[in-house]
DNA sequence: TTAGGGTTAG
């Protein structure tokens, strides 16, 4: 459905506003590459964007990974002497956020890390976006060293700071500062939430500390998906395949969560450690016809490990 | 008419 599209043919001429509002539409309405092709309808129709129309735009760019557009868009923005990032008394600091997201999102990190730089004024937002786009493109050691930086900025990291630097700690095997981050957020009582159990989970298997991995999961009120997930594969991982298939038996008797394609990439290779033939082909088919997951190249992936 | 942050796999 293209509601937009209707109305459009029925005005002959619309203004920039009524464009703008269309694009604002979409993105806010999840359908953000619908956003993109209205705003370069708007384009080919010589409808001069302003500030607020590309700051949807890039957006939408942001939010569908579209580096491409998101760049044509940024030329755009200079090009109209909008740019936020020359000097100027009075920048526009929700487009200059918005450019930067955008890189930030898209995973061009260098861009990124040099409007950050060059931000004409940062919030913790936007300190918590640079630290959370280095640590999911690979770049943890970078994520804790603007963590650093936070602090000594006088910012005070929240709960979201915690969420990417946890993380960060497990990706690079970093038990001691993954305890002192656990330690933080004791202090700041947020240990109890279910997302932060999650990346503690995790960022100890990861580490290699199964033990307190376990304490964390089993002290967790409230279990979801990912919190039952990050046990499952913080287990397989490290040889306890028996002890993670057991986990997900107690996790399917959890009414309150139901796998999803992550739980079940760490249920078959458990199961292919363990050297548990039918019993991964079991899963493989519960997965399908109990659960409706379509299996990604990665359950295969674990099914030639598991029958060669 | 104006934005923006989070954990699980690969």
């Amino acid at each position: 459905m293209k509601p937009g599209l209707k109305v459009l043919d029925e005005i002959p001429k619309w203004n920039v506003v009524a464009w703008t509002s269309l694009i604002a539409g979409y993105v806010n309405n999840d359908c953000a590459s619908e956003a993109i092709r209205v705003f370069k309808d708007m384009e080919s129709l010589n409808v001069e964007p302003n500030e607020i129309t590309l700051v949807h735009v890039l957006v939408a760019c942001a939010r569908s990974r579209d580096l491409g557009t998101g760049k044509l868009v940024h030329s755009r923005v200079r090009q109209l002497g909008y740019d936020p990032f020359v000097s100027s008394c009075n920048p526009n600091l929700v487009l200059a956020t918005a450019i930067f997201d955008m890189y930030a999102k898209c995973g061009n990190l260098n861009t990124a890390r040099d409007l950050f730089d060059k931000m004409p004024k940062r919030n913790l937002v936007v300190w918590n976006s640079m630290i959370a786009s280095y640590n999911q493109y690979g770049q943890a050691e970078e994520a804790v060293g603007v963590f650093s930086d936070l602090l000594v900025s006088g910012f005070d990291p929240d709960k979201a700071t915690f969420l990417s630097v946890i993380s960060a700690c497990g990706k690079l095997g970093d038990l001691a500062l993954g305890q002192s981050f656990h330690a933080y957020v004791l202090k700041m009582n947020i240990c109890n939430d279910v997302a932060v159990g999650t990346a503690l989970v995790d960022m100890y298997a990861k580490s290699g500390d199964a033990e307190s991995a376990r304490k964390v999961f089993s002290d967790l009120k409230t279990k979801d998906t990912k919190a039952w997930t990050s046990m499952i594969i913080g287990l397989a991982m490290h040889g306890h395949g028996e002890e993670a298939l057991t986990t997900f038996k107690r996790m399917q008797e959890d009414a309150a969560a139901s796998p999803d394609q992550i739980t079940y990439i760490g249920v078959l290779s458990a199961c292919s450690h363990v050297g548990l033939v039918e019993e991964g082909q079991r899963h493989f088919t519960e997965m399908r016809n109990v659960y409706g997951i379509e299996p990604t190249i990665e359950h295969y992936g674990c099914m030639v490990d598991l029958l060669s």
